[in-house]
DNA sequence: TTGAAAGCGCTAACAC
DNA sequence: GTGTTAGCGCTTTCAA
């Protein structure tokens, strides 16, 4: 159907009769032009339906007005909320967003970067990647910035701080009295140590213990197949925390289908605040790490970046703890931590 | 932050004393070259740091090796679960993936998709578009595929028929004993009449009562902030289908939240099943659109095009009704029928 | 097996 | 206000 080629701006201009600069000008509203040239060019371009190759365009501006995103896991809602935000402030500026899906695949990363990279003027990753590929970041023509635990003051990262996410729920669940943790965590990625060394920063002055688990992937069918595992462990946690909500969530779905009270029996949280961690039952406690904000908040630091403007500063994302019912002390449960 | 120019073919020819083509060929592996010229340019390649820049290659060979994919909203885990089925459908076939989201916005679909088509070798655009937009899909030198319900013959469209889906639903939901019928919709999208017609297929002739509602988007807060309009109605009906499965959540979360029994007091269903229509309580009976296989037809479809190739047949995705809890007749609901 | 040269569609000096 | 021209980085004849 229909597989004509596109009109050039040479076709325009010879249509137009004018030269093919004139035509540059015209659709880059540089100058202001005749009425004659200007109506000639208007119907020309009209009836040609000739719009600008942006790649012909980039070969010689050096720009291509697209951001690239690369994200770990476009079905996990945290980054398609992150995408959403940065989207809103892409386009804002003019720019338009590019997202590629990495599939928590770090290993393939290098060459979908690579391919990503030159149609964009700048790029946005989800993950703290490998050191090979972070050199060969750092050593491209144009800016990155990183989604995570802001790190090194060199690079550009904007996220929550991890530590801080996991301390924030510890102390909660302390206060609430809690005494044996479980955390469910997923060692492949670069955040998990510092989760837990959030949590072990409240739990070991508190003495409490803590069990530590792994998934093999940050999902909640991962978190429904570690639940027997979890749960029919030797001394079993008075709360499970998951690396985040849907890991949680499927491990309180399978810790009802296996007949556990929740949270009288066992109570649990996660990290993240999707919005279905409101719909389960009951409603996971999580900590809020403001997925769409660190979204455009990363984007207003791109915009900044490639404006060559100082990053606005203040921007930072605040997690902040989200109290539902999935952690809610009851009568039960306090009798039986006695 | 290095923001040195990248190396060109020409670097690389300088360096390693051959002939830009020569490069070009060597890199495209399109020969072979003596022993001699084979080791300077591998190592010219390896200390420049050189890769091809896909933007001038394009320019030349008129392709990208890059399909585009606009979804309606990414945050809709139906559209990300599309993304990782087309995308896993690329990949296998040496191409990359470039997502954009229209935000709900089929206004906003135009500059996006003339953004997107020329940094693309395709285009997939999940909705139906106004004609003046698809006319100018038609127009375009490339292959142009949709997502949704199939309809002509001169378009490529993949998804389920969502008139079909619907009956699906209904005639299980009739089976069930269900008798008046609730069915919030999202009237700005193209499918809602099929949905719609589904239901009233089945319906009408069983002289069974429907009632229409609708949200102004298709998301769990639109479903929420719905439930008091649709559950305290004049003539409360005993089942609620919701447009997909996010509103649906939504619809049944806030029912719960006033006090409703579900599925005793009012049952509801969605279609979609997102995996979190498995999660909440009860787990959500809905309609299985096949999200994942619908991006890996339309993908493989999508390459069949690009190659000339017949486009295979057989590959439609099936509806499949998913029943679970929500839906559940029992003893008070029965009673409460007559 | 290698290289010279044309040109993809466009912009940006610069000249008129 | 308008046109001429030199490339952007690359592939692709075609000739050597």
């Amino acid at each position: 159907m229909g597989r004509q080629k596109r009109p050039t701006i040479r076709d325009v201009a010879e249509k137009a009769g004018v030269s093919i600069a004139t035509v540059s000008k015209y659709v880059n509203r540089q100058q202001s032009f005749s009425q004659a040239v200007e109506d000639k060019l208007r119907s020309a371009i009209q009836d040609l339906g000739y719009s600008q190759n942006p790649l012909a365009r980039s070969m010689v501006t050096g720009r291509t007005t697209a951001i690239g995103l690369a994200v770990m896991d476009i079905a996990n809602p945290h980054y398609a909320n992150v995408v959403k935000g940065a989207n809103r402030v892409a386009l804002e500026n003019g720019y338009n967003l590019l997202v590629v899906d990495m599939e928590e695949s770090i290993s393939a990363a290098r060459p979908l970067l690579a391919a990503l990279s030159p149609r964009t003027d700048g790029l946005i990753v989800s993950a703290r990647v490998p050191q090979d590929v972070a050199d060969w970041l750092a050593e491209l023509d144009k800016p990155v910035a990183f989604l995570g635990q802001p790190e090194r003051d060199d690079v550009t990262t904007v996220g929550t701080d991890s530590v801080q996410v996991a301390s924030l729920l510890a102390q909660f669940l302390v206060r609430q009295g809690f005494s044996k943790f479980g955390y469910v965590g997923y060692s492949r990625a670069a955040w998990n140590v510092e989760r837990l060394r959030g949590l072990r920063e409240v739990l070991e002055p508190a003495g409490l213990e803590l069990q530590v688990f792994d998934v093999e992937e940050p999902t909640s069918e991962a978190g429904e197949r570690a639940a027997a595992r979890v749960l029919l462990c030797q001394d079993r946690p008075d709360v499970i925390i998951g690396c985040n909500d849907l890991v949680a969530i499927g491990l309180m779905s399978e810790a009802r289908a296996l007949g556990f009270n929740v949270p009288e029996d066992i109570a649990f949280a996660g990290i993240d605040n999707i919005p279905t961690s409101r719909y389960v039952t009951p409603p996971l406690t999580t900590v809020d790490v403001c997925s769409q904000m660190t979204g455009e908040v990363v984007m207003k630091q791109m915009m900044a970046m490639i404006e060559d403007k100082p990053c606005p500063e203040g921007l930072a994302p605040e997690p902040a703890l989200i109290i539902r019912d999935s952690t809610r002390r009851t009568v039960k449960s306090k009798q039986l931590a006695r």
